[in-house]
DNA sequence: TTTACATTCACAAACGCTTGCATAAACTGA
DNA sequence: TCAGTTTATGCAAGCGTTTGTGAATGTAAA
């Protein structure tokens, strides 16, 4: 069907040894024969078949992207689409292809990577969450499938690659702008518990709210998922509260969002009756109105180093320890909080 | 290394092929042998090899998504992840994996796609976008590879298989609107000319005003990006004319969203002083204030449908004729535009 | 002129799977 | 009992690469 290398090989009067080493650019080639062998796969329009080639050197030059399982809703978080720029701008300099998942519900994601990882499909994945008790991770380390996570690893921390921010610092700095403020009642709205983002957040949270001696109430802390309809409901849950808070630390943009709106439906005014600090500094987190405050936590940049933390790793087979990369993070002050009077 | 199918075999105490016959549960085999090897693939954890399989019967279960050059920027417009989402349930309920680019500039994105199909990696391409004299587009007719495109192509029309809107129609009827509501000063914020989906939204706006005898004036019609910037650049422009339009045809919401911002920085109202209709109906066109009069093109059935065609077509080598799907669309009424006095 | 050693390349065996063809066994019916 | 037919499986040749090994040629030293 199409010209393979011994087509190439006839044509330039030489063995498909010698035009596969030609490709490789093995210095045991004379320079005369490689040219003589690149003008013939030229003029042949000779192309390399990578199935082929992979199962020789057992190898795809491939990585895959794996999305939370709840894929069905994920990419309504421009989180991924973000981090997924990132991750391709490196495959795409590297040469690498892109596999993203497609998974529905978690045993299916769970299918996809074992189809990824049994089939030889991808040299690693790239993990695009991270979650208490994940069977896809445990898996991952059971096989000892090169993988990289994006976001904090529930354990084994010091043996798995991450990339991640320093959540809690980040969190505990948003709060204390808000106890700076004079704020005494500061809520905490945060994705669902299970994962460690959620974690940190809160973390960083209560920490701040106890070194000033705040006292952190049960009712302040609601979980959901990240998506703009669980603000509304997590809003109709705290101002339903006798003591209603003056101000919010929030877990994602996108939740930021629908709080927004729930607030306006409520009759109430941001920041005017209630302050708003937020995560991911999304791009559509400039637009609400108010702009938010929020945490900008580069979020290209988490998908360039965990894309580059993976084929690093792919390159140096096992070895190497584990690498820890902590991207920094910049809190974006705009109109979503008020000092109190 | 791994476990092959030959371990299986010996295992079993067959020849491979007879386990190859087995896993394509072909009924060559008797129930027992199948039982049998099924027991020994279990025990082993045998998991078959996707390259060999790939090379052997000279296919890859994969499709290519590409997206525009601009990747960079095109995950900026949700529309991408969310047609991506679709494609993807079809992908995973047909067991076919996806390859997405990660080209940078135009160039960068053929190679790409020149990797995609000469090296084997995909069977067919699902194509993002349609602009004039794409030259990716005209290589995949001349390598007659399978492939789809999500919009109308520019040539070859009956030829290519595509899914597409309506969007002449859906343009016009925006317009129409618009002219009920006694607009006569009616602008036209465009994505870059050579699109198609801007062609036929513009197309169908034209003709929607020349139908009532409204005058085309050309400095109405104004081109860029589907980002939220050129929405602002392009308000900058239409405000600064004499006579300034009442109203306007956005053929995107982000562009939208851009444009709401910059007339607001203008002090201008929205929907008072300046009605706006938009195409695509992205979820954030439900929480801009004020939400907006837009066309749902229906996303995620476009995806949806773009890889039903693709896997159809990849199904029946050839022969079958190209089709094409268009995906009905619906104009969701919002607050954004009002009935001129 | 012979030996020794590079240099340059070809041979052939993998890699793990599919599939056309052959064959052996078991069954049919006369 | 035997030819004919069916059923169940094995053999071996691919698929298009890579790569270890060794053969042929050339060159320099002895």
């Amino acid at each position: 069907m199409a010209v393979t290398i011994k087509d190439v090989a006839k044509k330039a009067n030489v063995a498909p040894s010698t035009v596969s080493r030609v490709i490789a650019d093995s210095p045991r080639i004379s320079l005369n024969t490689k040219k003589r062998v690149r003008k013939a796969m030229k003029e042949l329009g000779y192309h390399p078949n990578v199935n082929a080639r992979n199962l020789a050197v057992r190898s795809t030059q491939a990585i895959g992207v794996i999305m939370p399982s709840s894929a069905e809703t994920a990419l309504q978080n421009p989180f991924f689409p973000e981090v997924l720029r990132g991750i391709g701008s490196i495959a795409h300099e590297t040469e690498y292809s892109l596999y993203v998942s497609t998974g529905g519900d978690d045993e299916q994601l769970f299918d996809e990577v074992k189809r990824m990882v049994y089939g030889h499909r991808v040299d690693g994945i790239i993990l695009l969450y991270s979650r208490v008790n994940d069977p896809i991770m445990d898996f991952l380390v059971e096989e000892n499938f090169p993988f990289v996570v994006v976001g904090k690893p529930y354990k084994n921390e010091s043996q798995i690659t991450y990339v991640d921010n320093d959540n809690i610092e980040a969190s505990r700095e948003l709060t204390n702008h808000l106890i700076s403020f004079g704020h005494q009642h500061i809520a905490f709205i945060g994705g669902t518990t299970d994962l460690m983002v959620t974690k940190d957040r809160l973390l960083g949270y209560q920490s701040a709210l106890s070194e000033v001696g705040i006292e952190v109430c049960q009712d302040y802390i609601v979980h959901d998922q990240f998506l703009r309809s669980s603000g509304k409901k997590a809003v109709e849950q705290l101002f339903a509260l006798k003591k209603t808070p003056t101000a919010m630390v929030i877990a994602d943009d996108m939740m930021s969002l629908g709080v927004i709106n729930m607030l306006e439906t409520l009759g109430l005014d941001c920041p005017d009756d209630v302050s708003i600090t937020s995560f991911n500094n999304l791009y559509l987190s400039e637009i609400t109105r108010p702009p938010l405050t929020t945490v900008d936590i580069q979020i290209y940049k988490l998908g360039i180093q965990s894309a580059k933390c993976l084929i690093e790793q792919l390159k140096t087979k096992d070895d190497e320890p584990a690498r820890r990369v902590i991207v920094p993070y910049a809190i974006k002050f705009r109109q979503s909080t008020r000092k109190l009077d």
